[in-house]
DNA sequence: GTGAAAGCGCTAACAG
DNA sequence: CTGTTAGCGCTTTCAC
């Protein structure tokens, strides 16, 4: 069915090898002719290599495999990052092969992927925003095989979203402009089923040490426990409308922003005259129809910091980089302004 | 580097063929002590097969090649169709190449993406929203290489979302409900860079049909181009500011739903009293705060179907099947009903 | 200028 | 019960 370079042979009446060299424009010196020949049989006989073949002669899938969780809160796969690691994989001639797995998967005793089960990439991406699977660690480790971590924290080999250096800058740009009442919204705190997930904990922390610095009074609003999407605007709507409320927010996730302003907007007040608005997300949220300050998550960098830094692990499998923390960028929109009691 | 047949057989003393067949449990007759020696030493050296060069025997690279646009109006990936295409690919035992082509690279000369030029998927899922590649697809078919489309309409071999029956169903519901006075909203109507999408032109043509059937009139609110993001909000509180608005809209895609909910809220109208609000998107509308009733495409059936017929086309080559339009499904959320001046 | 031979890692057929 | 042989498609080395 697929065409071969033996039927290049039969087609042309040259050997193999004369034809793979040919096609691979090994320089060597084969007559004009004879070149014509071959690459004309290719392009009518419409031969393609086998990758797999070439795979097996020179040790390297010329493969990079993402993986990732099937579970959504361990999941987060922006553009941004798909396609910062598509671009950087692509100037290498790579390709990129995905899986997502079931937590179940990677307890033991099978705790592989079946990615892994068989030998198929060169490298692998790890993309877990929480709860990283131990075992896949290990495995990893006693394997020598070159991994690099995507948003998650450890000591070597990851790349993260410096999420309170973000924060700060945001809580200080809100100082900044004058504000001083500023609240810190998080209302997906209290998830009961999973751990904290630490850019909560670091946002907030950014915050609170940017107001703190600042001689102001750090103010968090949040549930007891993770407040349902249902009663967001609801929620909002109670600490928007008391006379104490905050003049600028800094809102942890899309989830947040999106309901305090449609509360904002629902209460008559003016964005940003009598509140300011700030979230976090990978892109500046506008498909509201207004632009939101946005604190914008490195996942563009992230993307590109992972793959260059897995080709040189797969170059030397000792090479080992400590942990990077990247950069948010806080890209401003309307919904910023000086407060107007100012 | 890597651990090989060959160490596994230099390590216990047997024969390649005869660890190769332990390892893969041929059930032929092997002392348990020599199956043991194989498991203990493949386990303890950390063996795992060469995907290659099983491939090369086999002839199948156990692997599906996903192609998309890096043109972000030409892609969309839904998680859920990603993950079924995963799910069933899994099933399956394969594992999925992705790959994001520039429109550029998709012309002659070239005219094959990078996945392609070199053989490795034994099968292509094409998931293109607008302007697929006219080469490509000359290119597939000459090489009778099994490809699947998704999300674009073509005679064969393809899935799509229907969303013209969804249209129809989202209106009819309303009508059902009592409403008489039902617009249909599509801000994104009238980009000039990209001819108009079909299910831009499928969803409103869906809900005219209705509305006629029912004997109501049509009303159609759209700006002459495509209406700035920017300016969406505003642009919703004028219509809805005139006594003469609808009483419930259907709106194009979540860019159009967000602003007008918005908007009705800003305006204090009641929702759903005073104005009932539906929408499209992948899943149903909630980051807002809100659940909006969404009429829900068949991102997670695309997938499944995709990847089902994909497989028959790679068994036969010859199969062919005709292209097949999927059904939405209305998801109920908070924003509809009865109109309150019934 | 071109072809013959060897080998990558694996599996299938057959021999003993 | 186990080993030998051959071959998948390709590239590299070396001989003619």
């Amino acid at each position: 069915m697929a065409v071969t370079l033996k039927q290049l042979s039969e087609h042309t009446h040259l050997s193999i090898p004369t034809i793979s060299e040919i096609l691979n424009n090994k320089n060597r010196l084969y007559k004009n002719e004879t070149k014509r020949r071959v690459f004309e049989a290719a392009r009518q006989l419409g031969y393609r290599p086998n990758g797999s073949a070439r795979s097996i002669k020179s040790g390297r899938f010329r493969t990079i495999a993402l993986l990732q969780s099937c579970q959504g809160f361990r999941t987060s796969l922006p553009s941004t990052l798909l396609s910062s690691i598509e671009v950087e994989l692509k100037k290498h001639g790579l390709l990129l092969l995905m899986e997502s797995v079931a937590d179940e998967e990677l307890e033991p005793p099978n705790s592989i992927p079946g990615l892994l089960k068989t030998w198929s990439a060169d490298g692998l991406l790890i993309n877990y925003i929480s709860g990283y699977p131990e075992p896949l660690r290990e495995f990893i480790y006693q394997q020598h095989f070159p991994a690099v971590w995507i948003n998650s924290k450890h000591e070597n080999d990851c790349v993260y979203p410096n999420d309170g250096a973000g924060a700060i800058a945001a809580t200080e740009y809100l100082i900044d402009l004058g504000h001083r009442r500023i609240a810190f919204i998080d209302y997906n705190f209290g998830w009961e089923s999973d751990p904290v997930h630490y850019s909560s904990i670091d946002r907030h922390a950014g915050y609170h040490k940017a107001m703190t610095k600042a001689g102001l009074t750090p103010m968090k609003i949040q549930g007891e426990q993770q407040i349902p999407t249902a009663e967001r605007i609801e929620y909002s709507l109670k600490w928007l409308s008391q006379p104490s409320r905050p003049t600028a927010v800094v809102c942890y996730a899309p989830e947040t922003t999106l309901p305090v302003y449609v509360a904002a907007r629902s209460l008559g007040l003016s964005i940003p005259r009598e509140i300011s608005i700030m979230g976090f997300d990978d892109n500046i949220i506008e498909a509201i129809g207004a632009r939101i300050d946005t604190v914008i998550l490195p996942g563009l960098e992230m993307g590109t910091f992972a793959v260059e830094h897995l080709l040189r692990k797969i170059q030397d499998p000792s090479y080992i980089f400590s942990g990077q923390a990247l950069s948010l960028r806080l890209e401003k929109g309307w919904t910023t302004a000086p407060p107007c009691d100012r």
